[in-house]
DNA sequence: ATGGTAAATGCATATCGATTGCAGTTAGGA
DNA sequence: TCCTAACTGCAATCGATATGCATTTACCAT
């Protein structure tokens, strides 16, 4: 477990108990974003079953610390992914199989001054995402 | 009713109801995305009362027909605009009080073709939205 | 015009992802 | 080791969206 994480649950008067550090270790050992359904479904499966709602709570505490970003692919739920340790990114995902891709690259560092200056807004963060078919299914 | 959208709509073998017209309506005159729930709520206003439903299934078709895109701001809902006669574009939302403004400007005409080399996806959309604070709520 | 038919609608109900209330449990500092 | 705030699980709930089905409506061919 990363030190720079549990300083940050230090930091927020956060505990270090079991369920969340099995729900940690899974969102670490995740190199895409994943759903909550899908941590509460590999803790199940590695005999450190936890409860769904643990889950949602953890990872609202953690997005809410920023350990974790949402990701957003209209999809109908969310998927999450740990920060710490990775790049800033962004994802592509296929129209037929449902496939996820990191993209290793984002151009939007000069675009946030140009929207702060059209906008006035103080912008904090953006999402953005592709969609395509794969290699496989187009 | 613009021609174009009377020429998809028959396209497809749709018929230009009295509920799917009032809805079309609805959308065109609305200058940013709204939700399924606000639709609805203006038609009943406006004596055009319509099942919520129906508003669903007439989301879903126009938007398989590419009439109109979903705006995904990760509210827990989706939103929708028509795009006949509107330019690409994205949009910032405030985190204070969900102030929605749209962006004329779309950096990622180049970067699609950067995306395809490196993933071999065929690259068919993108989401893009910024998150910020507006002027009011900074 | 009118009649037949595929498409569309409304209502009720269901599903799915996510949240809340509450009583019992646990981590971790004093 | 003790005390308390933080955490957990269970049940119930919620909000957004989808489905099944009987009825209605737009539109094309007569």
């Amino acid at each position: 477990m990363p030190a720079s994480i549990l300083e940050s649950l230090k930091a927020g008067g956060k505990k270090l108990t079991k369920p969340r550090k099995a729900l940690l270790e899974i969102l670490e050992s995740s190199p895409l974003p994943i759903t909550a359904a899908e941590v509460h479904a590999r803790l199940r499966k590695g005999r450190h079953a936890i409860d769904l709602v643990t889950v949602y709570r953890n990872l609202a505490m953690l997005q809410e610390l920023g350990l974790v970003n949402p990701v957003g692919l209209h999809e109908g739920q969310m998927r999450y992914e740990v920060r710490h340790g990775r790049e800033h990114h962004h994802h592509i995902q296929c129209r037929g199989c449902g496939l996820i891709v990191d993209l290793l690259l984002c151009p939007l560092k000069k675009l946030t001054d140009l929207v702060e200056r059209q906008t006035k807004f103080a912008v904090e963060g953006h999402a953005l995402e592709f969609f395509g078919w794969c290699p496989q299914c187009r």
